[in-house]
RNA sequence: GGGCGGAUAGCUCAGUUGGUUAGAGCGCAUCUUUUACAAAGAUGAGGUCGCAGGUUCGAGUCCUGUUCCGCCCACCA
């Protein structure tokens, strides 16, 4: 009955909303020891993850089905390990992506940010995140993601506030933060600061512009080069190399500015590239990073040309008010005019990019707010060189040294309104009240007139605050003490220094711990050739048309590539959850980027209705089961101990892969037992057994329960939904057909909380070699029957002299008959050939199998292949022999040598065979 | 300029303490719709593991050099 219940192909559509609506509603999610609920025992200790907090503005992308896949991966395998289990979710506020999509709502009424003010500016956007923020978590609750929902935070929530506020005020305390005027990445568009991170460089061809700078009272010039002719009006100095002596006399003289006749210093330092361009450089410390470092060098003015939008200032003369490129072009021709200008040659520049829109930064001068960073990243990189914090693959925790120890303070004021507002607040005398709760009078002259700082803070310094912000800091709850630190901090490469490296500094400096002990960063999801998916290039995969389909005109709208669309002219086909991240799983390994190909994922599925299917057979199998007869106590078959030892040996492997973090090797471990043993082997071979005796059945139908329930859990962290359903339908099954099917500890309620398996059975090597041979004659007689052309209906008769593996033969004869279609009548098993041989002689190791070919040529046929056979073994024979008569016996481990001295005396057995059937 | 990663079958990729005949999926060829599964089964073809040296009894795996591709960091205008 069940048979028919279950449907032939695996109807994910269906089940896996239902499933995840189920464990939800059971409280699986829930941590089994909370301090919040009664029996909590705070000697257990937990595992635990703080989702990496996608913006509260994202739309689901295959970077998310990545970290939930590995995240959701760890927490189910240690969920199932029975360690209390929590994973904590949330989102982010992300500050700019966030006001930028009301911002842009704004417009589309027709009116601005500006004349609404900024109360009822953010009151919209917290109307806008109420509305579209939890789309997200409907998101990831599709891809199978276990958290607690019931934990869940937002980075701008009063919980999460109150930690930035306290953070902020305890580094001001310290003397960590500070405010002032610096040279700042600003971007003109948003009309903010941004950090140095935020900032990306890119070769794009330009020109390099080369005038004169006239030398006061004389005729005198010194050649300089530059990319951006209207920093010119910055100036406050021109510098050569102290000891060029093209330029030396000119140190301590007076230039001119281009067109402003500004008098500015010729200094000397020795930052100043001879060889390069014109070997003389100009100083614009107000616009240029590196002038900025001479300009303190050499105590020079700063000066500021630009204003917020990257027009001249009034410092610009008579270019105020012009945009920075058209005052470029003005003041250039300008110069050629009062014939100032020397040339300008092609020159490929390296422009700073915003990472956000990718308009053009502009350095600037700018008053804001920083943390010291150093001696907080000196504490985060002793975390890791001493291994209190290891980062997977390791080569990351290079990368990670390397930029802690050259980091520059953290500008984390932006001149925003969505986030969190900077807490000081300055009296008329410009005094700074920093505290906790909002003051109502200056702490240093009393002055009840304050207003505070309209700046709020960059998204990144509540995130990094995450791992224990989310857990109720800075309130010492229970939730804190018991789940902090966290365990293992999984992301994306890209984001080590943003968050990861932050959130290390933020734990160590608030909590004193480090917030986890393992970092796990996963690569970056690419299209099939490798390329980045972005929207321009039109190779954007959304990841929910991979696990539920996609018309072609859902793909044709979103832009997506030509080619999805020639391999999918159809659309594509709905291929679930378990495939995708079955497939992100086992094709990546951590830290490589990967080229997502739909093939896979597309393999993956059959995958999942390969297990739907061997399942299916179970299950049914279980159902129909004859009664026990009078003797239930069976001695195993070959098949049995072999799949038995099989499992035994996948069980301790997969353990050992999940615990060291290699989950793509476990996960392939299982598939390739699953698929290629139990169901291409196993499965048959079980089928013979069931039709033997009521008690065969009963026995061999206790094997395929054991290893299915084994795989089943084995996969559930990879493959949730299928797994969960199939074990479903398996224990129902196994309850109804007796106590026998069951593990001794019982059935637990649903496998999500089913306990990771552990071996059952000692691995039996003869077992698993006598299993092997049979598989070989098996596959000798397929290969022969294909090769020969021989009707797939019809049965041949064989004869098989099977030396010591005699009883193994004569115990799987029924499967041997039906595996490699044999005629039972005519199937004669002996210990040693007596007659002379006949029929196709065929040689596995040391088995000898004669093949009645009633319709083939005649035995001469056989010779040549017979030979070549033999001229192969020979010829390993040779290779080993050499080998074993060299230092390798002597030198090599001995369990390696025995190895390939059993090698060579299973290939001598064979060409003795080989020899016999020759005739020789 | 410094650092890192990749280069393995036609394509996409595995291959973690070096073990001697290198694996998978897709694709390809031939056969089969046999009661778990055609999203399947059976059989097969296909690789001097980028190149050149070295260490070792033994190298896809370790070392050195080198080529191509990609990424990160960096104050030569």
């Amino acid at each position: 009955m069940s048979r028919e219940s279950l449907p032939k192909t695996f109807d994910f559509q269906s089940v896996e909303r239902r499933l995840y609506r189920w464990w939800e509603k059971n409280g699986y999610f829930r941590p089994t020891n909370d301090p919040a609920r009664p029996g909590f025992d705070p000697a257990r200790k937990p595992f635990v993850i703080a989702i990496p907090p996608p913006n509260v503005t994202g739309e689901l992308h295959l970077g998310h089905a990545m970290f939930v896949s590995i995240e959701d991966l760890l927490v189910r395998y240690h969920r199932m390990r029975g360690v209390p289990t929590l994973w904590v979710p949330g989102a982010d506020h992300a500050g700019i992506a966030t006001q930028l999509q009301v911002e842009r709502l704004l417009e589309r009424e027709g009116t601005r940010r500006e004349a609404v003010g900024r109360e009822k500016f953010v009151e919209r956007v917290w109307e806008w995140k109420r509305k579209y923020g939890g789309i997200i978590f409907d998101q990831l609750r599709r891809l199978g993601a276990s958290c607690d929902w019931e934990r869940e935070r937002f980075t701008l929530d009063e919980g999460l506030s109150r930690a930035v506020r306290e953070a902020f005020v305890r580094l001001y305390e310290k003397g960590l933060i500070y405010r002032g005027p610096r040279l700042i990445n600003w971007s003109p568009g948003l009309r903010t600061a941004v950090s140095d991170l935020e900032v990306e460089y890119s070769e794009e061809p330009g020109t390099l512009y080369h005038f004169k700078y006239r030398i006061k009272g004389s005729t005198d010039f010194i050649p300089v080069a530059t990319t951006r002719p209207e920093t010119i009006l910055g100036d406050t100095a021109v510098a050569v190399h102290p000891e060029d002596d093209r330029y030396k006399r000119f140190v301590g003289a007076t230039a001119l500015v281009p067109i402003l006749d500004r008098e500015i210093p010729v200094i000397a330092d020795e930052s100043v590239v001879r060889e390069f361009a014109t070997g003389a450089l100009k100083i614009t410390p107000g616009h240029d990073a590196t002038d900025y470092a001479v300009g303190q060098r050499h105590g020079l003015q700063v000066l500021s040309v630009l204003d917020e939008a990257a027009r001249v200032n009034a410092h610009g003369g008579p270019y105020q008010g012009l945009d920075r490129f058209e005052a470029r072009g003005r003041l250039w021709e300008d110069m050629r005019h009062a014939g100032l200008v020397i040339k300008e040659e092609p020159y490929t520049l390296n422009i700073p990019r915003s990472q956000r829109g990718g308009e053009i930064i502009e350095p600037m001068i700018s008053t804001q707010w920083f943390v010291r960073i150093q001696p907080l990243a000196e504490v985060a990189l002793a975390a890791v060189r001493d291994e209190r914090i290891r980062i997977i693959p390791e080569r990351f925790e290079k990368v990670y040294a390397n930029w802690l120890e050259n980091i520059q303070d953290w500008c984390i004021s932006r001149q925003l309104w969505w986030g969190h507002r900077i807490p000081v607040w300055y009296c008329p005398q410009g005094h700074q009240t920093v505290t906790r709760q909002d003051p109502e009078r200056c702490s240093t002259c009393g002055a009840d007139h304050l207003e505070q700082d309209p700046d709020v803070l960059d998204t990144w310094f509540s995130s990094g605050l995450w791992p224990f912000s989310t857990l109720g800091w800075p309130d010492q709850t229970a939730d804190l003490a018991y789940f902090y630190p966290t365990s293992v901090l999984e992301t994306g490469y890209d984001i080590l220094f943003f968050w990861v490296a932050r959130m290390i500094m933020m734990g160590l400096e608030f909590t004193g711990r480090p917030p986890f002990h393992t970092v796990y960063l996963h690569g970056l999801v690419r299209d099939g050739r490798g390329r980045k998916m972005s929207k321009s290039l039109g190779n954007v995969l959304d990841p929910r048309w991979v696990m539920d389909g996609a018309t072609i005109e859902q793909i044709r709208e979103a832009g997506t590539s030509q080619e999805v669309e020639e391999a999918y002219p159809k659309g594509l086909p709905a291929m679930g959850t378990d495939a995708l991240r079955f497939t992100l799983l086992t094709s990546a390994s951590p830290g490589n980027d990967l080229n997502l190909s739909l093939d896979r994922v597309e393999a993956n599925r059959n995958f999942a209705n390969k297990l739907w299917n061997a399942g299916r057979f179970v299950v049914g199998n279980l159902a129909g089961l004859p009664p026990a007869g009078s003797s239930s106590a069976l001695p195993p078959t070959p098949a049995d101990r072999w799949i038995l030892s099989r499992l035994a040996q996948v069980v301790a492997e997969a353990t050992r892969l999940m615990e060291a973090y290699q989950f793509g090797e476990a996960g392939r471990q299982v598939y390739e037992f699953f698929w290629g043993e139990f169901a291409d082997w196993y499965l048959e071979v079980s089928k013979v057994q069931m039709a033997e005796s009521a008690d065969r059945a009963r026995h061999t139908a206790r094997v395929l329960v054991t290893t299915l329930d084994a795989c089943l859990r084995l996969l559930h962290p990879f493959t949730p939904f299928v797994t969960e359903e199939l074990w479903g339908n398996l224990r129902r099954a196994a309850i109804a057909a007796g106590d026998e099917f069951g593990p001794r500890e019982g059935w637990p309620e649903a496998l999500i909380i089913a306990p990771w398996p552990t071996p059952q059975h000692s691995v039996d090597d003869n077992a698993l070699a006598d299993f092997a041979l049979f598989a070989d004659v098996v596959r000798a007689i397929r290969n022969l029957r294909t090769e020969r052309k021989v009707p797939t209906g019809s049965r041949l008769a064989a004869r098989i002299v099977a030396g010591r593996a005699l009883p193994v033969f004569e115990a799987m004869r029924p499967a041997l008959i039906t595996l490699a279609h044999l005629d039972g009548q005519r199937l004669e098993i002996a210990a040693s050939g007596q007659d002379t041989p006949h029929g196709v002689p065929l040689t596995v190791g040391p088995v000898e199998v004669h093949v009645m070919l009633e319709a083939a040529g005649g035995q001469a046929s056989e010779r040549p292949r017979l030979e070549a056979e033999l001229r192969d073994v020979e010829a390993h024979i040779e290779r080993l022999e050499k080998l074993l008569a060299g230092d390798f016996a002597a030198r090599a481990p001995a369990a390696i040598v025995g190895k390939e001295r059993e090698k060579l005396a299973a290939h001598h057995e064979t060409r003795a065979r080989l020899k016999h059937q020759l005739g020789e």
